[in-house]
DNA sequence: GTCTATAACCGGATAGAC
DNA sequence: GTCTATCCGGTTATAGAC
């Protein structure tokens, strides 16, 4: 938490070292044929080090999973400053992503397999990845400002939201898709995204506000984050 | 597989008693503080000759998920044959799958998270589990045909998958739920419920027709289920 | 060929000394 | 903060009984 910018702890760079051997190691073999004392000898520490700054195995997968977000977010600005259209702002973004963690789907089903479970750390509905579902919402924000586009102001207030929701359906079908190059998970993607631009016009027309007022509000009350 | 009615195998009584330790235990600790030692020994066997029986600790979870499922049906029996209005039957439908697991929500998690598994067993799409899940969509057929709506006879042969994947998602947010006697997790089905009957009511109207047929022949092409 | 038991392996995790 | 030694439990190898 605290942290000197001028002299790097010694604590830090040790568990730099550990987080690099991960990530170098989960790519090459996976994460199951990983193991921790591999992770540990590679990094020059014992076992029992790796443990002292990595409560689990489990943890050490959030830096990798931090690495495709910081991946995604810089693979996704060339068409967001280059399109001010709805649909290929969002299809634009779902395809970067799709680019970027495109090597490492198993990885990805395995995140997906722990975000599942209510007590992990990785779940992003947990407080502890609160920040890290933040910032991936934002960039949906960013998809909708910049986009050329009327919504009622309730409809725009939940729209990231519901759409990184949406980017996360598309995540799931990508996790079992065996498709050469995720080819069916593109296809997917490119029908939806139009549809899910024809939704947002229909859920903004006015004889339409009741139903959507309804329905927005349930999201609001029934938020599973805080 | 081939099994004589008359007298039961060995094998199979032995399985049996496996699967009923597991059950007991599972249900008594937990499933992480449950060891297959505890299950061999409760069911009277050799930890060896557990593992003869089922591959993995993972396994007997199915028997758990499969008796769960059992009981839902039986106590979906008595909206279903009472009443014949299509909110009443879905939401008294996933009334009853609360009630019926509301003990085990810890256990459901872990079904969810395994789920969540491409290669899993126990994962939905998967081949292996194909019958379970017919059998569970089974259950929503009923809840549509002993209902008096019309809807388009397109969208009617997709409503059953649709309204089951509606209900996995009541789960995914059950399993979250913290609230007393999963309090909230009934109000969001009383709640959404009734949206779902206005979103089939809007979708078989008329105007609709084009957007519909594109949603659904999308969903036909993409189902990830072969 | 169907079933059962014993012993060992392996890797995640922890305790406690330095 | 770092190490060594150890535990613990899922899983497997293997041998033999029915």
């Amino acid at each position: 938490m605290q942290q000197d910018a001028a002299k790097t702890g010694k604590g830090e760079r040790t568990k730099a070292r550990i987080v690099d051997a991960a990530l170098v190691l989960f790519r090459e073999h996976g994460y199951d044929a990983t193991t921790m004392r591999m992770v540990a000898e590679r990094a020059g520490v014992s076992l029992g080090n790796a443990y002292y700054y990595f409560k689990s195995k489990e943890v050490l997968l959030q830096a990798f999973y931090k690495e495709m977000h910081d991946a995604h977010v810089a693979a996704s600005q060339e068409v967001l400053s280059s399109s001010n259209k709805l649909h290929d702002r969002l299809l634009g973004v779902l395809q970067a992503r799709i680019d970027v963690t495109e090597p490492y789907r198993r990885f990805a089903a395995l995140l997906f397999r722990q975000a599942a479970d209510p007590d992990s750390p990785l779940n992003p509905f947990h407080e502890a990845s609160r920040a890290t579902r933040e910032e991936a919402i934002q960039l949906f924000e960013v998809v909708i400002e910049g986009a050329n586009v009327k919504v009622p102001k309730d409809l725009a207030k939940e729209l990231p939201e519901l759409l990184w929701t949406y980017s996360m359906g598309i995540v799931l079908f990508w996790i079992h898709d065996r498709s050469e190059d995720s080819a069916r998970t593109r296809k997917l993607a490119a029908h939806t995204s139009d549809i899910v631009v024809k939704l947002i016009r229909l859920a903004s027309n006015p004889l339409l506000r009741p139903l959507r007022k309804r329905v927005l509000e349930l999201l609001r009350d029934f938020r599973v984050t805080g």
